[in-house]
RNA sequence: CGCGGGGUGGAGCAGUCCGGUAGCUCGUUGGGCUCAUAACCCAAAGGUCGGGGGUUCAAAUCACCCCCCCGCAACCA
């Protein structure tokens, strides 16, 4: 067997699994389950990454030992593999010793040929936030944050030498074009490559919280040079046993979102060169999904769950929505519109539909056993679909081989619809009203019940409970994709109980979105992925309706989702403030005296305004809805008592107050012009 | 000139590398069927392929110019 390794990135546990997590993984899943079906020997893992001083700081906030922190977190993303059913073979922690032993391993090889070397790294260190500020974000020399002093520091650590291997690189990418997916993605890392490479920093002193550097434990290793390297921990590298990493690698598939692309394309290859491994055999970037046209973020409140919708139309409906929406490598909308469409059009009425009236009519006519279908009588309508299901099954393997899942779908599906005109034209219930067309019509339904088995082995992948479901059904079991060809359907065989594959959701989006705006289920509910146990009657909670759907007008946008998303989480009680801390706040009418816009920015206008006492400079980001000429003179309300901040190298004393859709331009607040600056506003 | 993606019937997309009848799903309209989950099947309407000139016998597709969206980066105090 062809071995074949299949990955999902590790998820870092700084946040709950959210749309996109799932996404990677369901998508890996697909593949991985492909490869399986086509034969291969398949490895399939998923992860988390749990060190670095995020992580860290993290729980010493939430006042947790470290561990306990990521034990806790990490479990959610282990939870996520068991709610949409996904087939991993290995589940890594970095945390674990095996990947500790795997990474300092990697580093004791790639130190052994020359390409770690101790050096500084040095910057601005503030000592109260813990962290370095970039030289740009500093104010008058002070931490920006907290503005606190900062001091430069110089850290010892120890530099990758990725320099040295910028031609080498640029000689395997010329070498293995295919090596990344989509192939633009390739063109990019090559020019950032071209344009030279610095070494890089994969340790740190400055907290501890990570896989000790070897014989220099006061160092832990840095981001990437930890985290890539779970890639070989899961086939047993440092171990002593290397059985599986001699099977397996580099025969890889690596599974990424596009923002970790340059990692996974240059940094990663890198190291495996100077460790003397080969590079990946393959990395896959996927888009992102986009919430009504804008990138996901919490504080738009369009971060889908994607547990919201498994409850309400099931893990394979889910699979199947986001494998069909969006081809490889591009972004794609994600909406419940479209799902709701998709389950309905799709699932319901073309798959769900074929199989409850072919396996209907097997059940009435036929007795609820398989018929034969004589090859020696059957006519055009007959060959016309078996060769049709034959070319099915070529294009939709073909498309499964090359990753492009979204064309696997649509060729399945053209089948689905073919197979429904073939019974149209043979009007079976027509048929069965005529003794003498006996033949004729267990025919039909031969090739009809055939044609089932085949298309629930093509959606295997992306609907394994679906495809299990139509397989009970009918009978049979599953079968690898290296013997399926149409016609090898077993006469006689008897049909299991029939039920509904996909029942229509005859909801409207507004009470999907009325769902929204009921409980949360409470977050350790583990209700175990029931393939198409859809809906109950009870209410099936929370659709992220709110949060998904597009703003229908701008005002109302965001904030239904907030609230959503207020009541799911966990409210600190209540926030609003007292008197005392509002008049913390000093609001003042200031006068505006010149404006004009920053240069090379897109939304910074520096303006001179006259608070009564002084002048100051205040920078604001309100260029793309103010030319600076209509600013002055206007006379506008200001929060007079802001920690200053730099903007694009200005420093800005104070914030200008306008009122502002999310995404959208903001209109200032103006008061009456007779009001003299420095009047203050309460 | 910062980097990148995109603009194709009402909606969402494919086609663009390798020029030659503009394709798919949803939606709309009319018809058929009654096995099936008010499903399925057939047919129709609906497009200056963002704009402009250019190359060509021929341009959604190639080269150039322009307009407009959306990301990313640097700047939403």
């Amino acid at each position: 067997m062809k071995p074949s390794f299949v990955t999902t990135p590790i998820y870092y546990i700084n946040a709950r699994p959210h749309i996109g997590h799932a996404y990677t993984t369901m998508l890996a899943d697909a593949v991985a389950r492909s490869r399986r079906l086509l034969g291969d020997d398949v490895f399939f893992m998923t992860g988390t990454d749990e060190h670095g001083q995020k992580v860290e700081r993290a729980a010493q906030k939430a006042g947790m030992k470290t561990e306990m922190f990521a034990e806790q977190t990490a479990a959610h993303f282990r939870q996520m593999s068991r709610d949409l059913n996904i087939s991993n073979d290995d589940f890594i922690r970095t945390t674990e010793p095996r990947h500790h032993r795997a990474a300092q391993e990697i580093w004791r090889r790639v130190a052994a040929n020359g390409d770690i070397y101790k050096g500084e790294y040095e910057g601005w260190y503030c000592t109260v936030d813990e962290v370095f500020v970039p030289e740009t974000q500093l104010l008058d020399g002070k931490c920006p944050t907290c503005g606190g002093k900062v001091e430069r520091l110089k850290e010892e650590s120890y530099y990758f030498r990725l320099s040295k291997y910028q031609q080498p690189l640029l000689d395997f990418y010329a070498a293995n074009p295919d090596f990344l997916q989509p192939a633009f993605r390739l063109n990019e890392v090559r020019t950032f490559v071209e344009a030279g490479l610095q070494d890089l920093s994969i340790s740190r002193t400055s907290f501890s919280w990570g896989v000790p550097v070897p014989d220099d434990p006061k160092h832990v290793m840095y981001v990437w040079f930890d985290a890539l390297t779970n890639y070989l921990t899961v086939l047993g590298f440092g171990s002593g046993d290397d059985s599986r990493v001699q099977r397996f690698w580099p025969t890889v598939t690596h599974l990424v979102g596009k923002e970790i692309v340059r990692q996974h394309a240059l940094y990663w290859p890198a190291f495996l060169m100077s460790a003397g491994l080969p590079p990946p055999h393959r990395i896959v970037a996927h888009g992102w999904w986009l919430m009504g046209g804008a990138k996901m973020s919490k504080s738009a409140g369009n971060v889908a769950r994607y547990q919201d919708y498994v409850s309400v139309f099931g893990v394979d409906a889910l699979r199947y929505f986001v494998m069909r929406e969006m081809p490889l490598g591009g972004d794609a909308n994600f909406s419940d519109e479209g799902i709701l469409t998709r389950f309905n059009a799709d699932l319901a009425n073309d798959l769900g539909n074929l199989v409850s009236r072919a396996t209907t009519m097997v059940q009435r006519y036929c007795g609820g056993v398989v018929p034969e279908s004589n090859p020696a009588r059957r006519d055009d309508l007959d060959a016309g679909l078996v060769a049709r299901i034959d070319q099915a099954i070529g294009a939709v393997v073909r498309q499964f081989d090359a990753i492009q899942i979204t064309g696997a779908l649509q060729d399945a599906w053209e089948l689905i619809r073919a197979v429904n005109q073939y019974i149209v034209k043979r009007e079976p219930w027509a048929l069965a009203k005529k003794p003498e067309q006996r033949a004729t019509l267990e025919a039909t339904l031969y090739h009809a019940a055939d044609a089932l088995r085949v298309t629930a082995a093509l959606i295997d992948p992306v609907m394994p409970g679906a495809a299990e479901r139509i397989r009970r059904m009918l009978g049979i079991q599953q079968e690898p994709w290296t013997a399926l060809k149409a016609g090898t359907l077993a006469p006689g065989t008897r049909l299991g109980t029939i039920e509904p594959l996909f029942p229509r959701i005859e909801k409207t989006l507004e009470e999907l979105r009325a769902m929204a705006d009921t409980e949360t289920p409470p977050p350790d509910q583990t209700p175990a992925a029931q393939p198409g146990a859809l809906a109950s009657p009870v209410a099936p909670p929370v659709v992220a309706g709110a949060a998904a759907l597009p703003p229908p007008g701008p005002p109302s946008a965001s904030a239904p989702g907030a609230t959503a998303d207020k009541k799911g989480g966990h409210d600190e009680g209540d926030v609003r403030l007292s008197i005392d801390e509002f008049m913390k706040v000093e609001l003042r009418v200031a006068k505006v005296l010149e404006a004009e816009s920053v240069p090379k920015s897109k939304k910074l206008i520096k303006m001179r305004v006259d608070v009564g006492t002084e002048q100051r400079t205040i920078v604001a980001g309100i260029a793309e809805a103010y030319q600076p000429d209509q600013l002055i003179g206007r006379t506008i309300v200001i929060v007079a008592n802001l920690k200053p901040a730099k903007l694009m190298g200005i420093e800005s004393n104070g914030m200008v107050l306008a009122a502002s859709v999310e995404g959208g331009a903001p209109t200032l607040l103006s008061v009456d012009p007779s009001m003299p600056p420095g009047t203050r506003v309460r």
